[in-house]
DNA sequence: AAACAACAATTGTCCAAACAATAATTCGGC
DNA sequence: GCCGAATTATTGTTTGGACAATTGTTGTTT
C-alpha cells in the first residue's frame, strides 16, 4: 500500500467516543499478541485454550479437577470443554473417571505425557512471552496490568478466580 | 463455589514471568468485554466482525474498497474473508462488483439496508461502550490506549493501518 | 418413598475460523 | 507479444466454537 492512502486510512478512522478506541486498541492488541502464540502451539497441534486446560490440570497434579470447575478456571468461556477434553484425552495428554461418591462429576488429571508435553514446551512459552511483551518497560508492565485489571472488575462475577 | 477454595485457587495462579501474566490479563479482559458486545450484536444477527466491516464500508461510502483492502483493514484477521462478505451479501447489507479496469479486484460498497442497520446500531453500539469501560477514568482510558499501542507495536507491519 | 428440582456433563446441530489449493487476471522482463 | 511471476479473490475441507436440548445423578419436599 502507497504512504498516501495508509496515512489517509489513519485519519478516516475515527472513533465514536475514548472507550470505544480504548476497546478496539484491546482487540487489536490482543489479536496481535494472540497470533504469536497461536503459531506457537498450532506446531504441537494444540490451541491456546488446550495448553491452558493442561497448566491449570498441571497445577493441581497429582490432584484432579472436575469438568465444570476447570472450565470455569479457562480464561475465556468454554461451552465445548467435553469436547476440548476429549481431544486432549484421545492424545493421551489428560484422564478422566467418574468420582465415586459421587457420579455426576467427572474428575480430570494430567497424564505422564501431558506433563511431559508440558515440560517441552516450558522453554518456548518463556522465549514466545518474552517476545510478545518483553519490548515493554518493568513499570510498563505493571501499569498494563493494572488498567486492565481496573477495565475488567465490574464484569467478572463476585466469585470469579478472576477477580 | 466456596470462599476457602476460590482463594485456594487464586493463590495457585503462579504466572511464569511477568510478560505472561499480563498477556493473560489482557486474554481475560478481552474474553470479558467482548462478551458484551457479542451479546448485543448476537441479537441482530451479527458477528463483531462483520459490524467492524460494515463500519469500515460506511466510512468510505458511497466510495468501494476492494475485498483485501478490507480484510487488512479489520480489527483481527480474516482469511475468510469471501465468505463473511458473502453472508452480507445475502442480507443484501453490501454489494460487490469487479472493477472494470482490473478485473481482478472486487470492489465492496455498503448499500442503503446496511446503513439503515447501522443507523439503528449507532446508539446501541454506544451504550455498549459505555458498560465496558465507562467506569475508567479519562486519564485511566488514556494511559491503557497508549500502553496497549506500546505493547502491540512490534508486532504491527510496517504497512499496517494500525501501527 | 415418589415426585420434582438442581446439578454435572454430554450430545446434536449449526455456523464460523483457519489453512491450503486453485482460478482468474494482470504485470514485467525479455 | 509471450511466458512466468505476482496479485486478487474464491473454494474445499477440516476443525473448533456456540447454543440448546438431553441424559444421568443427587438433593429436597411433602
Amino acid at each position: 500500500m502507497k504512504r498516501a492512502s495508509r496515512d489517509q486510512a489513519r485519519e478516516d478512522r475515527h472513533f465514536d467516543c475514548p472507550e470505544q478506541e480504548v476497546f478496539l486498541h484491546l482487540w487489536r492488541t490482543y489479536d496481535r499478541l494472540r497470533a504469536l502464540e497461536d503459531e506457537l502451539f498450532a506446531r504441537w497441534d494444540l490451541t491456546a485454550q488446550q495448553y491452558n486446560a493442561l497448566r491449570l490440570l498441571r497445577s493441581c497434579a497429582p490432584g484432579t479437577m472436575p469438568t465444570l470447575t476447570l472450565a470455569s478456571r479457562l480464561i475465556s468461556r468454554a461451552p465445548d470443554i467435553t469436547r476440548l477434553l476429549d481431544r486432549l484425552e484421545r492424545r493421551g495428554l489428560i484422564g478422566r473417571e467418574r468420582a465415586a461418591q459421587n457420579r455426576r462429576v467427572v474428575q480430570v488429571r494430567i497424564t505422564a505425557e501431558g506433563f511431559e508435553l508440558l515440560r517441552q514446551l516450558d522453554p518456548e512459552v518463556r522465549a514466545c512471552n518474552e517476545r510478545q511483551l518483553g519490548h515493554l518497560q518493568p513499570e510498563e508492565l505493571r501499569a498494563l496490568g493494572t488498567l486492565l485489571r481496573a477495565a475488567r472488575r465490574p464484569h467478572e462475577a463476585p466469585e470469579s478466580e478472576w477477580l
